[in-house]
DNA sequence: TTTTCAATGTGTATTTTAAACACAATGATA
DNA sequence: TATCATTGTGTTTAAAATACACATTGAAAA
């Protein structure tokens, strides 16, 4: 079977697996070298970039999708995972873009037709340990990648929208959930979850009242073991306690930022 | 033509214009009597009560359908509407109930195959005056109607959860936008906006420091006005001055709750 | 071995914000 | 005209956020 056959076979099977006119893209955010970044995929052949995506199964939950999405680029599964935003507009697919694409995948734009369609797609993003992550390219693509989020270059159709309200929801949400542990290994210092925050929230803070402020939200456990090999003073390192912010959770409100 | 015929052709209609497995549903919040309320559908000839809700034209942003609906059902245009979460589970849709209000409609099975397949729902809320909704029922439906949030029936398929969801969500707004105005009339007193808060909140607040805050904002505007006829005291009337609170947000923070 | 130094660990004073609280004024009703 | 539930306003107190300073550490340099 060539290469233009197996393509064609390949999609003309997933037509009649998948639900039409949806999708979704995941934005994976990672955490490294003190900056945000992004899990991007570069399609074969071309030098397009664009989010981790898919089409959703016709006995699928859409959540689902989005995992399945995310376990084969990533090679992770349990990641912290949430809905934030279904982008709808008929005209957020420029098929121009879209044929240059398969063109280069040697796919017939006939056999096709139904992905030039208007596509409703649903977004997620992801917060991933930086380091546990093997970015993996899929069946269309040459390359998968860390990009930091300050210099993205123009994305696949609207990706570029979708990573911004993604971001801009992150940062929403860190006032009053502590997201962004889920971007830190399981053991961290002080300093490394000051400068995150800083990084999420686009300004300094002050490292004696952030320690205070974060060790008062009681779900921090400080280990008897420290960061040793860096240079200077060994920091101590933390855990996230889940069982403790569950309960603090419980008991009443929680107030970040 | 009689009704089944009749009934059998529109939805045949429907389905070549419309965008398959999609729809959105809008739950439409009021304020009335200290009570927040949605407005509801009732299915012709049944006691199904259902949210306002339609299908996504093949051109049309699902924005745009969001607001088409509403308008159908309200009267209202421009009205305070956010998308809030997509409900994509496959078993969202139990066919045994849809069977049953179909059937009501005397809308033949086979004719609608597509409707009973899997449908993905994207859900908004919206913010009404109610004094100024006119609720209209649509073809399906033979009443439309508020209902207090805190006594809602037993709803179509996962309606139920897509309200809660959106309370949840409205609730989560609230602590940093002023997303409350939006059920007032234009002008209001302050003891009406604290019941408001109160009731979205669900506790009591005090009355002297919930006005301190909110004049702090500085998006209200007092008027000269008073509510007169009420008994007793005459409660001054404010407005919110939308121009304000645009510049308010300009120069920084903005924090309820 | 000793010194250096950049970074960490900890505490207190100050300001700002939120919470608690009390009394005078109003305007329809009795 | 007396009543009274409600509105209008300010002050006092507690809590939270902010500003700020010095001792400690541990690798690297001298």
């Amino acid at each position: 079977m060539d290469q233009v056959t197996s393509a064609q076979h390949w999609m003309a099977q997933q037509m009649g697996l998948i639900i039409p006119h949806l999708s979704v893209d995941c934005v994976v955010f990672g955490f490294h070298e003190n900056q945000l970044r992004v899990l991007l995929l570069r399609f074969k052949n071309t030098e397009v970039w664009a989010l981790p995506g898919g089409r959703v199964y016709r006995e699928e939950p859409v959540n689902t999708a989005a995992v399945r999405v995310l376990e084969q680029r990533t090679g992770l599964r349990g990641l912290y995972l949430q809905q934030f935003h279904t982008f709808g507009d008929p005209d957020r697919l420029h098929s121009s873009d879209f044929q240059a694409i398969l063109a280069q995948q040697n796919i017939r734009i006939e056999a096709s037709s139904l992905l030039f369609d208007r596509t409703i797609s649903v977004g997620y993003y992801a917060l991933v340990e930086f380091a546990q992550v093997s970015p993996a390219p899929d069946q269309l693509s040459d390359e998968c990648r860390w990009w930091d989020i300050r210099d993205l270059p123009k994305l696949f159709f609207d990706h570029n929208e979708i990573v911004a309200v993604a971001v801009r929801t992150l940062r929403q949400r860190l006032s009053y959930e502590p997201v962004g542990l889920n971007l830190l290994p399981e053991k961290f210092t002080m300093p490394e979850l000051q400068r995150l925050y800083e990084t999420l929230l686009g300004q300094p803070l002050d490292r004696r009242n952030f320690q205070k402020r974060m060790l008062a939200y009681d779900f921090l456990q400080r280990l008897d073991e420290r960061r040793t090999g860096g240079a200077f003073k060994a920091p101590y390192l933390y855990r996230f306690d889940r069982e403790r912010y569950a309960a603090v959770l419980q008991g009443g409100g929680l107030a970040f930022g």
